[in-house]
DNA sequence: GTTAATGCAAAAGCTTTGCACGCGG
DNA sequence: CCGCGTGCAAAGCTTTTGCATTAAC
């Protein structure tokens, strides 16, 4: 049989993300591993994020143009969606969901999830002070 | 001055994707442009697929875990939105949208569009017949 | 005729994989 | 100890870029 070892790298970069308010790319996320455990390689970020995701811990947030990124999926569990500010690309956590979403499926489509990503413009790009 | 050219691949590119129902990548756009114009090349294809974007005339479909696709913009502007199959990972267009989607963001974020993505099976997946 | 666009091939990213070693259990 | 996970480097992909040639206008 093969058992399942938790290493101090994949906690490290299981840690980054739960901290992090905000979807990271491997490479934010190999940044910041590294300021908790010195040597974590890019090819461990990859095959733990690969893990994390199938265990369903942290979920895959992937939009246009924009790359790669990962999150808390206990943030994924409060459900939430995206929205991307078009000037300085960052991505933020909105609250709520729209209603009838799954409903917008043909007949003989069954949903089990949905994304919503909104675009626009964020305070602080529409207010620069 | 710069005129820009309208030349024949640009044109077969334009055609495969107006006269494709769903979302193509861009190797699929090479192998169906070449049935109309057999030299066109794949820089050939990205380059006119990046300008028919900036023009507006095809929109970018990026959906997680999947290869980036285009859609011929008549079909986005035709407000609508995507549903992937998680068996056979076809993406679908469904028409309409939900109540209140851009209502979602925060106070101070002005939103000028969104995208709605739901998961689930479509109908062929789930009636094998 | 000019010169933008093409097509090839090389390059640049990002992500995955092979392998010897080290650490977890 | 046994063997999974790591770290490095090499390989695989997708996408972009450089350059000589072709073809729009």
């Amino acid at each position: 049989m093969s058992a399942e070892r938790r290493t101090k790298q994949q906690a490290a970069i299981e840690r980054t993300i739960t901290a992090s308010k905000r979807p990271l790319s491997p490479g934010e996320v190999l940044a910041r591993a590294r300021r908790t455990s010195p040597t974590v390689g890019l090819a461990t970020v990859y095959r733990t994020l690969k893990r994390l995701e199938g265990e369903g811990t942290i979920a895959r947030v992937e939009i246009s143009g924009q790359p790669t990124r990962f999150e808390s999926h206990k943030a994924a569990s409060t459900h939430h969606h995206h929205f991307v500010c078009r000037v300085c690309d960052r991505v933020f956590d909105i609250p709520g969901c729209a209603q009838g979403v799954e409903s917008l499926a043909p007949d003989g489509f069954s949903v089990d999830s949905h994304e919503i990503v909104l675009f626009g413009i964020c305070d602080q790009c529409d207010n620069p002070s």
